[in-house]
DNA sequence: TGTGAGTCAATACG
DNA sequence: CGTATTGACTCACA
Protein backbone atom coordinates (compact mmCIF):
# COMPACT_ATOMS: atom_id res chain seq x y z
CA UNK A 1 0.00 0.00 0.00
CA UNK A 2 0.83 3.78 0.07
CA UNK A 3 3.01 4.58 -2.87
CA UNK A 4 1.95 6.60 -5.95
CA UNK A 5 -1.62 8.10 -5.29
CA UNK A 6 -3.08 11.34 -5.39
CA UNK A 7 -0.23 13.34 -4.65
CA UNK A 8 0.41 16.82 -6.16
CA UNK A 9 2.07 15.37 -9.58
CA UNK A 10 5.41 16.08 -8.23
CA UNK A 11 7.34 15.11 -11.37
CA UNK A 12 9.15 18.19 -12.02
CA UNK A 13 10.52 20.14 -9.54
CA UNK A 14 12.04 22.94 -9.96
CA UNK A 15 15.31 24.32 -8.54
CA UNK A 16 14.11 27.58 -7.21
CA UNK A 17 16.04 29.55 -5.23
CA UNK A 18 16.03 30.28 -1.81
CA UNK A 19 12.57 31.89 -1.69
CA UNK A 20 11.49 35.33 0.43
CA UNK A 21 14.90 35.43 2.75
CA UNK A 22 17.38 37.20 1.34
CA UNK A 23 19.65 38.76 3.60
CA UNK A 24 22.35 41.45 2.88
CA UNK A 25 25.41 39.94 4.78
CA UNK A 26 26.67 41.81 7.85
CA UNK A 27 25.77 45.04 7.18
CA UNK A 28 24.20 46.81 4.09
CA UNK A 29 20.41 46.76 4.84
CA UNK A 30 19.54 46.98 1.31
CA UNK A 31 17.03 45.60 -0.09
CA UNK A 32 15.49 43.74 -3.03
CA UNK A 33 13.73 41.52 -0.57
CA UNK A 34 10.87 41.53 -2.71
CA UNK A 35 8.32 39.69 0.05
CA UNK A 36 5.51 37.19 -1.02
CA UNK A 37 7.10 35.85 -3.98
CA UNK A 38 6.68 31.98 -3.55
CA UNK A 39 7.73 30.50 -6.13
CA UNK A 40 6.01 27.45 -7.93
CA UNK A 41 6.90 24.15 -7.52
CA UNK A 42 6.22 23.21 -11.09
CA UNK A 43 4.89 25.08 -14.30
CA UNK A 44 1.46 23.00 -14.14
CA UNK A 45 0.95 22.43 -10.57
CA UNK A 46 0.48 25.93 -10.25
CA UNK A 47 0.77 25.24 -6.44
CA UNK A 48 3.56 27.01 -4.36
CA UNK A 49 6.20 25.32 -2.94
CA UNK A 50 4.44 26.28 0.94
CA UNK A 51 0.93 24.60 -0.55
CA UNK A 52 2.68 21.60 -1.97
CA UNK A 53 4.71 21.00 0.91
CA UNK A 54 1.55 21.60 3.24
CA UNK A 55 0.15 18.56 1.39
CA UNK A 56 3.07 16.41 1.26
CA UNK A 57 2.45 12.61 3.18
CA UNK A 58 4.99 12.57 6.10
CA UNK A 59 8.25 11.18 4.77
CA UNK A 60 10.93 9.23 6.35
CA UNK A 61 13.80 11.49 6.26
CA UNK A 62 16.16 9.50 7.24
CA UNK A 63 15.40 6.95 5.05
CA UNK A 64 15.04 9.73 2.72
CA UNK A 65 18.80 11.09 3.16
CA UNK A 66 20.22 7.83 3.18
CA UNK A 67 19.07 7.19 -0.41
CA UNK A 68 20.66 10.98 -1.06
CA UNK A 69 23.56 10.08 -0.19
CA UNK A 70 23.26 6.78 -2.00
CA UNK A 71 22.64 8.58 -5.32
CA UNK A 72 25.46 11.13 -4.73
CA UNK A 73 27.77 8.93 -4.10
CA UNK A 74 27.39 6.71 -6.73
CA UNK A 75 27.60 9.31 -9.41
CA UNK A 76 30.21 11.48 -7.84
CA UNK A 77 28.04 14.28 -7.09
CA UNK A 78 29.26 16.86 -4.77
CA UNK A 79 26.69 18.14 -2.10
CA UNK A 80 28.17 22.07 -3.06
CA UNK A 81 26.33 21.41 -6.80
CA UNK A 82 23.22 19.34 -5.41
CA UNK A 83 22.52 21.92 -2.42
CA UNK A 84 23.07 24.90 -5.23
CA UNK A 85 20.85 23.29 -8.11
CA UNK A 86 18.40 20.98 -6.42
CA UNK A 87 17.60 22.53 -2.90
CA UNK A 88 18.55 25.80 -3.13
CA UNK A 89 20.95 25.45 0.06
CA UNK A 90 24.84 25.76 1.15
CA UNK A 91 26.98 22.75 0.52
CA UNK A 92 27.45 23.26 4.86
CA UNK A 93 23.86 22.81 4.99
CA UNK A 94 23.15 20.30 2.86
CA UNK A 95 25.67 18.43 4.94
CA UNK A 96 24.27 18.87 7.86
CA UNK A 97 20.84 18.26 6.57
CA UNK A 98 22.13 14.72 5.05
CA UNK A 99 23.82 13.82 8.39
CA UNK A 100 21.04 14.58 10.76
CA UNK A 101 18.11 15.17 9.27
CA UNK A 102 15.27 15.38 11.53
CA UNK A 103 12.40 13.57 11.94
CA UNK A 104 9.76 14.49 9.65
CA UNK A 105 7.22 15.52 12.63
CA UNK A 106 9.55 17.25 14.00
CA UNK A 107 10.62 19.61 11.31
CA UNK A 108 8.43 23.02 10.98
CA UNK A 109 7.13 24.09 7.43
CA UNK A 110 10.03 25.89 6.02
CA UNK A 111 12.27 22.81 7.45
CA UNK A 112 10.37 20.61 5.66
CA UNK A 113 10.81 21.75 2.22
CA UNK A 114 14.25 21.09 1.84
CA UNK A 115 13.08 17.40 2.40
CA UNK A 116 9.75 17.56 -0.14
CA UNK A 117 12.64 18.60 -2.85
CA UNK A 118 15.02 15.69 -2.08
CA UNK A 119 11.97 13.35 -2.53
CA UNK A 120 11.09 14.82 -5.93
CA UNK A 121 14.47 15.08 -6.89
CA UNK A 122 14.69 10.84 -6.39
CA UNK A 123 11.53 10.24 -8.17
CA UNK A 124 13.17 11.78 -11.29
CA UNK A 125 14.15 9.72 -13.82
CA UNK A 126 17.15 12.21 -15.52
CA UNK A 127 18.24 13.43 -11.41
CA UNK A 128 21.51 12.21 -12.41
CA UNK A 129 21.98 13.46 -16.05
CA UNK A 130 20.79 16.56 -15.14
CA UNK A 131 23.19 16.90 -12.19
CA UNK A 132 26.06 16.20 -14.48
CA UNK A 133 25.15 18.18 -17.34
CA UNK A 134 25.09 21.22 -14.27
CA UNK A 135 28.52 19.46 -13.19
CA UNK A 136 29.76 20.02 -16.80
CA UNK A 137 28.82 23.37 -17.45
CA UNK A 138 30.03 24.41 -14.81
CA UNK A 139 33.28 23.66 -15.35
CA UNK A 140 33.08 24.67 -18.62
CA UNK A 141 32.37 28.23 -17.38
CA UNK A 142 34.51 28.00 -14.83
CA UNK A 143 37.49 27.01 -16.94
CA UNK A 144 36.56 29.84 -19.41
CA UNK A 145 36.27 32.60 -16.66
CA UNK A 146 39.82 31.24 -15.80
CA UNK A 147 41.51 31.14 -18.76
CA UNK A 148 40.19 34.72 -19.94
CA UNK A 149 39.47 36.50 -16.97
CA UNK A 150 40.76 39.66 -19.48
CA UNK A 151 36.87 40.50 -19.90
CA UNK A 152 34.70 41.56 -17.25
CA UNK A 153 33.68 38.50 -14.60
CA UNK A 154 30.12 38.48 -13.88
CA UNK A 155 28.08 37.91 -16.77
CA UNK A 156 26.14 35.01 -15.59
CA UNK A 157 28.40 32.74 -16.87
CA UNK A 158 27.57 32.87 -20.29
CA UNK A 159 25.30 29.91 -21.25
CA UNK A 160 25.34 28.04 -17.83
CA UNK A 161 21.27 27.97 -18.64
CA UNK A 162 21.46 25.11 -20.44
CA UNK A 163 19.29 22.00 -19.64
CA UNK A 164 16.73 23.94 -18.22
CA UNK A 165 17.02 25.55 -14.67
CA UNK A 166 19.76 25.67 -12.40
CA UNK A 167 22.39 28.11 -11.68
CA UNK A 168 19.80 30.29 -9.44
CA UNK A 169 21.45 28.87 -7.28
CA UNK A 170 22.25 31.27 -4.15
CA UNK A 171 20.68 34.80 -5.29
CA UNK A 172 21.90 37.21 -2.69
CA UNK A 173 25.59 36.52 -1.90
CA UNK A 174 27.28 37.06 -4.99
CA UNK A 175 30.77 38.52 -5.27
CA UNK A 176 30.16 41.84 -2.82
CA UNK A 177 33.55 40.52 -2.37
CA UNK A 178 35.42 43.48 -1.60
CA UNK A 179 32.64 45.50 -0.45
CA UNK A 180 32.47 44.02 2.88
CA UNK A 181 35.29 42.60 5.34
CA UNK A 182 35.54 38.89 5.35
CA UNK A 183 34.29 38.66 8.38
CA UNK A 184 36.48 36.85 10.71
CA UNK A 185 35.20 33.85 12.54
CA UNK A 186 35.80 33.36 15.98
CA UNK A 187 37.03 29.78 17.14
CA UNK A 188 36.33 29.40 20.08
CA UNK A 189 39.46 27.33 21.86
CA UNK A 190 38.96 23.87 24.21
CA UNK A 191 38.99 25.46 27.16
CA UNK A 192 36.46 27.84 26.56
CA UNK A 193 34.36 25.31 25.05
CA UNK A 194 34.47 23.20 28.14
CA UNK A 195 33.81 26.52 30.52
CA UNK A 196 30.71 26.88 28.44
CA UNK A 197 29.65 23.33 28.28
CA UNK A 198 30.35 23.42 32.07
CA UNK A 199 28.34 26.48 32.20
CA UNK A 200 25.01 24.48 30.27
CA UNK A 201 25.16 21.56 32.61
CA UNK A 202 24.69 24.17 35.22
CA UNK A 203 21.99 26.63 33.50
CA UNK A 204 20.82 25.99 30.07
CA UNK A 205 19.20 28.96 30.02
CA UNK A 206 21.85 31.76 32.02
CA UNK A 207 20.03 34.67 32.72
CA UNK A 208 21.70 38.26 31.25
CA UNK A 209 23.92 38.34 34.15
CA UNK A 210 25.23 35.06 34.59
CA UNK A 211 26.04 35.57 30.66
CA UNK A 212 27.60 38.66 30.97
CA UNK A 213 29.98 36.80 33.64
CA UNK A 214 30.51 34.06 31.47
CA UNK A 215 31.60 36.58 28.72
CA UNK A 216 34.01 38.43 30.94
CA UNK A 217 35.59 35.71 32.18
CA UNK A 218 35.91 33.90 28.96
CA UNK A 219 37.04 37.03 27.66
CA UNK A 220 34.55 36.51 24.81
CA UNK A 221 32.13 38.89 23.83
CA UNK A 222 28.70 38.80 25.19
CA UNK A 223 26.95 38.27 21.75
CA UNK A 224 29.16 35.40 21.12
CA UNK A 225 28.41 33.70 24.51
CA UNK A 226 24.57 34.43 23.65
CA UNK A 227 24.76 32.73 20.36
CA UNK A 228 26.69 29.48 21.88
CA UNK A 229 23.92 29.08 24.10
CA UNK A 230 21.35 29.45 21.46
CA UNK A 231 23.57 26.87 18.92
CA UNK A 232 24.53 24.45 21.71
CA UNK A 233 21.08 24.13 23.09
CA UNK A 234 19.64 23.58 19.42
CA UNK A 235 22.22 21.11 18.68
CA UNK A 236 21.67 19.11 21.86
CA UNK A 237 18.05 19.06 21.00
CA UNK A 238 18.59 17.87 17.67
CA UNK A 239 20.77 14.88 18.52
CA UNK A 240 18.06 13.92 21.06
CA UNK A 241 15.77 13.64 17.75
CA UNK A 242 18.73 11.67 16.02
CA UNK A 243 18.79 9.51 18.75
CA UNK A 244 14.83 8.85 18.73
CA UNK A 245 14.99 7.90 15.13
CA UNK A 246 17.46 5.48 15.72
CA UNK A 247 15.70 3.80 18.48
CA UNK A 248 12.67 3.56 16.70
CA UNK A 249 14.24 2.08 13.55
CA UNK A 250 16.17 -0.44 15.71
CA UNK A 251 13.11 -1.17 17.40
CA UNK A 252 11.62 -1.59 14.55
CA UNK A 253 13.88 -3.34 12.15
CA UNK A 254 14.36 -6.00 15.53
CA UNK A 255 10.74 -6.26 15.34
CA UNK A 256 10.05 -7.69 11.71
CA UNK A 257 13.49 -8.90 9.99
CA UNK A 258 12.54 -9.39 6.58
CA UNK A 259 15.19 -9.87 4.08
CA UNK A 260 14.77 -6.73 3.35
CA UNK A 261 17.22 -5.44 0.88
CA UNK A 262 18.96 -3.08 2.85
CA UNK A 263 22.05 -2.87 0.99
CA UNK A 264 24.51 -3.29 3.98
CA UNK A 265 26.43 -0.06 3.09
CA UNK A 266 26.82 2.36 5.30
CA UNK A 267 26.22 2.22 8.80
CA UNK A 268 26.74 5.54 9.09
CA UNK A 269 26.02 8.44 11.48
CA UNK A 270 26.46 6.11 14.38
CA UNK A 271 27.91 8.74 16.89
CA UNK A 272 31.46 8.90 16.42
CA UNK A 273 33.40 7.67 19.32
CA UNK A 274 35.69 10.45 19.94
CA UNK A 275 38.89 11.32 18.58
CA UNK A 276 41.04 14.32 19.52
CA UNK A 277 40.92 16.58 16.82
CA UNK A 278 41.24 20.13 17.80
CA UNK A 279 45.08 20.83 17.62
CA UNK A 280 46.87 19.37 20.25
CA UNK A 281 44.74 20.74 22.66
CA UNK A 282 43.66 19.10 25.97
CA UNK A 283 40.89 16.98 24.64
CA UNK A 284 38.80 15.49 26.82
CA UNK A 285 35.88 16.87 25.42
CA UNK A 286 33.99 13.31 26.35
CA UNK A 287 31.08 15.31 27.82
CA UNK A 288 29.34 15.56 24.77
CA UNK A 289 25.78 14.75 25.52
CA UNK A 290 25.43 12.28 22.97
CA UNK A 291 24.55 9.15 24.51
CA UNK A 292 25.34 7.10 21.55
CA UNK A 293 23.37 5.14 18.95
CA UNK A 294 23.34 2.21 21.48
CA UNK A 295 20.52 3.24 22.96
CA UNK A 296 19.36 1.53 26.15
CA UNK A 297 19.99 -2.01 26.30
CA UNK A 298 22.51 -1.63 24.29
CA UNK A 299 21.82 -4.13 21.66
CA UNK A 300 23.53 -2.97 18.18
CA UNK A 301 20.28 -3.61 16.51
CA UNK A 302 20.15 -3.29 13.02
CA UNK A 303 19.36 0.02 11.47
CA UNK A 304 16.53 1.36 9.86
CA UNK A 305 15.97 0.68 6.54
CA UNK A 306 12.39 0.26 6.71
CA UNK A 307 11.38 0.43 3.26
CA UNK A 308 13.40 -0.84 -0.16
CA UNK A 309 11.15 -0.16 -2.49
CA UNK A 310 9.96 3.11 -2.40
CA UNK A 311 11.77 6.24 -0.24
CA UNK A 312 8.51 7.37 -1.17
CA UNK A 313 5.99 8.83 1.24
CA UNK A 314 5.77 6.83 4.18
CA UNK A 315 2.43 7.53 4.39
CA UNK A 316 0.65 6.04 7.50
CA UNK A 317 -2.44 3.99 6.25
CA UNK A 318 -4.65 7.02 6.26
CA UNK A 319 -1.91 9.67 4.85
CA UNK A 320 -3.68 12.16 7.64
CA UNK A 321 -1.81 15.02 6.04
CA UNK A 322 -2.71 17.52 8.00
CA UNK A 323 -5.66 16.04 11.08
CA UNK A 324 -2.94 15.74 13.04
CA UNK A 325 -5.30 16.95 16.20
CA UNK A 326 -3.94 19.53 17.28
CA UNK A 327 -1.20 21.98 17.40
CA UNK A 328 -0.23 20.65 20.46
CA UNK A 329 2.15 18.84 18.35
CA UNK A 330 5.40 20.59 19.07
CA UNK A 331 5.09 20.36 22.61
CA UNK A 332 3.67 16.61 22.80
CA UNK A 333 6.97 15.96 20.40
CA UNK A 334 9.05 17.25 23.14
CA UNK A 335 7.23 15.75 25.74
CA UNK A 336 6.99 12.77 23.89
CA UNK A 337 11.33 12.77 24.26
CA UNK A 338 11.05 12.35 27.89
CA UNK A 339 9.59 9.42 27.96
CA UNK A 340 11.17 7.23 25.35
CA UNK A 341 15.10 7.75 25.35
CA UNK A 342 15.93 7.74 28.58
CA UNK A 343 13.86 5.56 30.00
CA UNK A 344 16.62 2.84 30.86
CA UNK A 345 15.69 0.40 33.55
CA UNK A 346 18.74 0.42 34.49
CA UNK A 347 21.25 3.31 35.83
CA UNK A 348 23.46 4.03 33.40
CA UNK A 349 25.40 6.39 35.51
CA UNK A 350 27.02 9.45 33.30
CA UNK A 351 24.97 8.49 30.38
CA UNK A 352 21.47 8.59 32.56
CA UNK A 353 23.04 11.59 34.39
CA UNK A 354 22.99 13.72 31.05
CA UNK A 355 19.80 12.79 30.14
CA UNK A 356 18.24 13.39 32.62
CA UNK A 357 19.63 16.78 33.12
CA UNK A 358 17.84 17.33 29.37
CA UNK A 359 14.68 16.16 30.40
CA UNK A 360 14.90 18.85 32.92
CA UNK A 361 15.26 21.35 30.66
CA UNK A 362 12.98 19.98 28.24
CA UNK A 363 10.26 20.01 31.31
CA UNK A 364 10.85 23.03 32.02
CA UNK A 365 10.33 24.20 28.62
CA UNK A 366 6.83 22.35 28.20
CA UNK A 367 5.95 23.94 31.73
CA UNK A 368 7.03 27.73 30.55
CA UNK A 369 5.10 27.30 27.36
CA UNK A 370 2.20 25.41 28.24
CA UNK A 371 1.11 27.52 31.54
CA UNK A 372 2.16 30.72 33.43
CA UNK A 373 4.47 29.20 35.96
CA UNK A 374 7.08 31.89 36.54
CA UNK A 375 7.82 30.58 39.40
CA UNK A 376 11.25 30.56 39.28
CA UNK A 377 13.74 29.65 36.54
CA UNK A 378 16.54 28.78 38.65
CA UNK A 379 17.42 25.12 38.71
C1' DT B 1 12.85 40.62 24.33
C1' DG B 2 14.27 36.02 24.06
C1' DT B 3 13.84 31.54 21.85
C1' DG B 4 13.70 27.81 18.42
C1' DA B 5 14.35 26.75 13.66
C1' DG B 6 16.77 27.20 9.57
C1' DT B 7 20.71 28.71 7.23
C1' DC B 8 24.84 30.96 5.78
C1' DA B 9 29.52 31.00 5.24
C1' DA B 10 34.21 30.67 7.11
C1' DT B 11 37.27 27.26 7.87
C1' DA B 12 38.84 22.94 9.83
C1' DC B 13 39.64 18.53 8.13
C1' DG B 14 40.95 14.71 4.99
C1' DC C 1 39.35 19.35 -4.29
C1' DG C 2 34.84 17.67 -1.19
C1' DT C 3 32.83 17.26 3.35
C1' DA C 4 32.08 18.41 8.40
C1' DT C 5 31.79 21.71 11.90
C1' DT C 6 30.15 25.75 13.97
C1' DG C 7 29.72 30.98 15.23
C1' DA C 8 26.62 34.28 13.54
C1' DC C 9 22.49 35.86 11.48
C1' DT C 10 17.33 36.14 9.96
C1' DC C 11 12.81 35.39 10.93
C1' DA C 12 8.47 34.01 13.07
C1' DC C 13 6.34 33.82 17.27
C1' DA C 14 4.69 34.62 22.01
Amino acid sequence: SSRGHSQPDLSQLQPCPRAPSLDPPYGEPSGGESQPGTPLLGPITGLSIQETIAMSPELDTYVLTKKVKEVLTDNNLGQRLFGESILGLTQGSVSDLLARPKPWQKLSLKGREPFVRMQFWLQDPQKVEKLMDMKRLEKKAYLKRRHSSLSDSRSVDGGLAGPDFLQSASPQHQRRTQLYQKKVRVVLGPEEKEALKRAYQEKPYPSPKTIEELASQLNLKTSTVINWFHNYRSRIRRELFIEEIQAAGSAAAAKAGEGDSCDGTESDSTMEGHHGRHRGAPENQDMEVRVEAGVSDGSPAQRNCTTSGSVGPVSSSNSNLFSLPEAGLSLSALSSHTSTPARNPRDNTLRRKKAANLDNIIHRLEKAAGKEDPSEWEF
